[in-house]
DNA sequence: CTGTTAGCGCCTTCAT
DNA sequence: ATGAAGGCGCTAACAG
């Protein structure tokens, strides 16, 4: 690969010149620097940003750290990063946690490492280790999704207990009485909250709270699947199930199917999703949707700030709005089940 | 941030014995080394990458460049690359051209100045620019999901003409004797590839091939949506519908719901998708499936080989395995329609 | 076992 | 308008 001295020497000046005309430098003159620009021509230079990068400390680089790529809401929410970051000349490195603080605490120290301009955290757990790890860094984070009990950075997320208030309001008000709630890891704000929304609506309509049908688990589809057997196994005659997130509505979705249970007929299914793929004519999940891309996009827009100075002194919290979208897994509740 | 020097002064030894250290360099007193890590422990020092890199010409980064993070499809392909990334404390770098070329040669020209190691492509066109000027630089490469006319480069893909083959036999098996075509991009391969397969089962079958049945657009909802609109006017008989990828099917069901077509009593519908999202109990789409995961993994591990050195002199293509996967939205031929 | 020197590619500062 | 020197943080090669 050409260096600016490969170039330098065959324009026939010095290094410094050359780096004037990339950095499109006033003071040169309009022979020297077409000779130069003819000189990177030829040589097909490129500028190596790495060395530019130690020079300047400062790379150009952030880092997008989420659970799983996998899941259509972040990888909503990291296609709004990404044109943020792009419109910028920032490159995204991106990492998987699947939900570890292992996994995210390791990725953490490699991209320290690679001196990253800034952080987009979904974090694994409300622990703050990471936050503080990156706060002795001097490393600007912007946490997306999930709340943390550190008050000192910026968070981009929608109303977790708010959105599953109204989603098992929805089920009451359709006469609904046993209804199972199927969450993630008790750690992730997201799955507790979604809890606390729940136990909420049943409270303000005056029912009962079961405690073995309330469940917690993964957001995956297995552990959805196995959350909705147990929930079954232990009481056959629920007529709504509330689950925390896509993945573990598929999976109670599979379990019910085995069960013979139609939906919304026999059972009603409700969760969280991401706003585009509840978005459609004849949705069949009812969900509570949520604006995934402009959390990604609002998230790395206050980076951007961060990363420039701006914004101010103390931290942000940006509640974006969710949305009840009524689908065909919901329906009254069924006059008796076996 | 500390810096190696830094932790010399403070274990007062010099900056290539912290090096060491850091290293694991054999010839260190235990003394010493202690004495180096305790510093490296209360400065909270963490090496610089960039440096690193800068010396030894390595940047330790890939980059994934893609057409739409967002398509569930490549997701999976991006979290196959990123376990093999992860494993061998690769960071990768991901990019979305949105299927432009423009946008591709963009990123690669920032990706080059970032020095990365190597590249993982979902080709935009079957243009070879990108990939001549990636060996210009010597950085390897790997071509995803679609077949390039430059003859040099490995690829992994499936075999989307017999895919679609197949997918269209399975339509005429039923009885479909007017079924149209919804397809990407003409130059993306994968888009014309499958048109051939369609053509081909038709030929095969003694079918005639009406051209207005054969329409080319992007893979997105929206075209998919207007392609079939497209079709539905001018042949309202259709009976079945070949949509090239997923989201192009998706756009299709919106259209055809509108159209009151019922599906598959009106019309039957199957596609190409990534095998995860077909793999349940109960599939709604009957489609072509790919193992997407893999894709991304068997790329990834062929860069790597690539990286070290390693593989054959020659480029390889490597053809995965796809698997028709029959859901509900496929069925008899209509005896008759409107 | 440890230190010195030099250089990766770039750019700021100070000369000329 | 152009060039020379020096250093960003790190390590290979060579002392000692």
């Amino acid at each position: 690969m050409a260096t600016i001295n490969d170039v330098a020497k065959l324009a026939g000046v010095s290094t410094m010149t050359v780096s004037r005309v990339l950095n499109n430098s006033k003071h040169i003159s309009a022979e020297t620097r077409a000779r130069v620009e003819q000189a990177i021509a030829t040589l097909g230079y490129v500028p190596n940003a790495l060395a530019r990068s130690l020079r300047f400390k400062q790379s150009n680089m952030i880092a997008l750290i989420l659970s799983d790529i996998t899941n259509p809401f972040f990888t909503a929410v990291a296609r709004g990063v990404e044109d943020v970051a792009r419109a910028h000349d920032l490159s995204v490195i991106f990492c998987n946690t699947d939900e570890s603080e292992v996994e995210e605490l390791k990725y953490l120290q490699l991209l320290l490492q690679r001196q990253i301009d800034g952080c987009l955290l979904v974090p694994s757990s409300n622990a703050q280790e990471s936050l503080m790890l990156l706060r002795s860094k001097m490393v600007p984070c912007v946490v997306l999704d999930r709340r943390v009990a550190d008050g000192q950075v910026d968070c981009v997320r929608c109303d977790s207990e708010d959105g599953a208030f109204q989603l098992v309001q929805h089920l009451i008000a359709l006469g609904h009485r046993r209804i199972a709630m199927l969450s993630g890891p008790p750690h992730v704000s997201t799955a507790s909250e979604r809890v606390l929304g729940y136990r909420r609506a049943l409270e303000d309509a005056g029912l009962p709270i079961d405690e073995n049908l309330i469940v917690f688990g993964q957001y995956s589809e297995e552990s959805g699947y196995q959350m909705a057997q147990q929930v079954l196994a232990y009481d056959s005659r629920i007529t709504g199930c509330f689950a925390a997130n896509n993945f573990i509505a598929f999976g109670a979705l599979q379990a019910f199917r085995e069960a013979k249970l139609r939906i919304p007929d026999h059972i009603s299914l409700v969760s969280f999703d991401d706003i585009a793929y509840a978005n459609t004519l004849e949705p069949f999940f009812t969900a509570m949707t949520q604006p995934a891309y402009q959390i990604g996009l609002r998230a790395a827009e206050m980076l951007l700030e961060r990363l420039n100075g701006e914004g101010p002194e103390q931290a942000r919290e940006v509640l974006l709005p969710i949305e009840l979208v009524i689908g065909q897994s919901s329906g009254p509740a069924p006059l008796s089940r076996v």
